[in-house]
DNA sequence: TTAATAGATGAGAACCATTCCAATGTAATG
DNA sequence: CATTACATTGGAATGGTTCTCATCTATTAA
């Protein structure tokens, strides 16, 4: 699906919980759309710096917890002190990197089964009412692998 | 097996580290091998006030990052604010409610394989040599369905 | 045992990501 | 237009966690 598609698509999410389309949740979300790099505050503050530049910190800390309370946006800790944003359009889970932090994309083929399966479970188990969830696998990216002389550069 | 079975076996993984048992260290992860409440920094403070009265509060940020760099322990967000902590002697994961943060322990047999087909699936796609995981999963636990009238008190 | 070194504790200061607040601005309603 | 509810903004406040450094204790060396 088209970047835009899945904007528009969005964006009447949105409409649909009578949210107003104010421009800095639209140059938001755009980011969050168009980037998978997990950004937290401070980056996507920098990046829309200059189409926005009097948007308050406050704004975007608003805004990012009103798409989360929507569960278009999910949050993520990878371990140094603030928290990550992504946007969660397309089921996947994350691997994180112990060493530097990074952060990446990860699904299969089956994953989805993985998920309801879980959720299930645990649902039988706990007696919870199960509305969602989060899976992090922790490891060294192949970079710091490298870094750490752990695998070699071949 | 016996509670002071497992300290004994944890107190051995601490001194194989080389790490010093100290009496703080001694009582704190003893608090935490018998009870699975997920405490937070400030309910183990008031816990062991009375045996040691003066312990100050880094020496308890100080020890749990120990424990949780050696893998002894895991830390937890519900969304409180502040970081729940869990002796992570048998492999589990948990069910936290989104309405009032309770933490719960949750696993079935078979876990432990799909825990295991999760990290080598993550591992080929991603190249990460991985190290562990998380799973939570969110939803309303029983009390709470009940005090929001979405289930019945039976 | 004593001396030297490294490791651990504790009190409080500092940090800093996030939230709160009050004032201002703007969109929806009718 | 008038009213009301929702949003943004900048700055202050919050509070969990880390940092600093003096003190204390365990370990090792001599
Ligand atoms: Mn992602
Ligand atoms: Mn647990
Ligand atoms: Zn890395
Ligand atoms: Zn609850």
């Amino acid at each position: 699906m088209a970047s835009n598609a899945v904007m528009e698509e969005t964006l009447q999410i949105l409409k649909d919980h009578k949210l107003r389309v104010t421009p800095q949740r639209h140059i938001i979300l755009a980011y969050l759309v168009s980037h998978h790099n997990h950004p937290t505050v401070e980056i996507i503050r920098d990046a829309l710096g200059k189409e926005l530049p009097n948007m308050g910190a406050s704004t975007i800390y608003n805004t990012l917890n009103t798409f989360v309370d929507h569960h278009l946006v999910v949050e993520l800790q990878n371990g140094d002190g603030s928290t990550h944003y992504d946007y969660f359009g397309t089921p996947h889970y994350h691997a994180i990197c112990t060493n530097c932090g990074r952060i990446v994309d990860v699904t299969y083929p089956g994953f989805s089964d993985t998920e309801k399966g879980l959720e299930k479970k645990t649902a039988e188990i706990s007696g919870y009412m199960i509305s969602g969830n989060h899976m992090e696998v922790y490891g060294l990216c192949p970079e710091c692998q490298i870094k750490l002389g752990i695998k070699n550069n071949e």
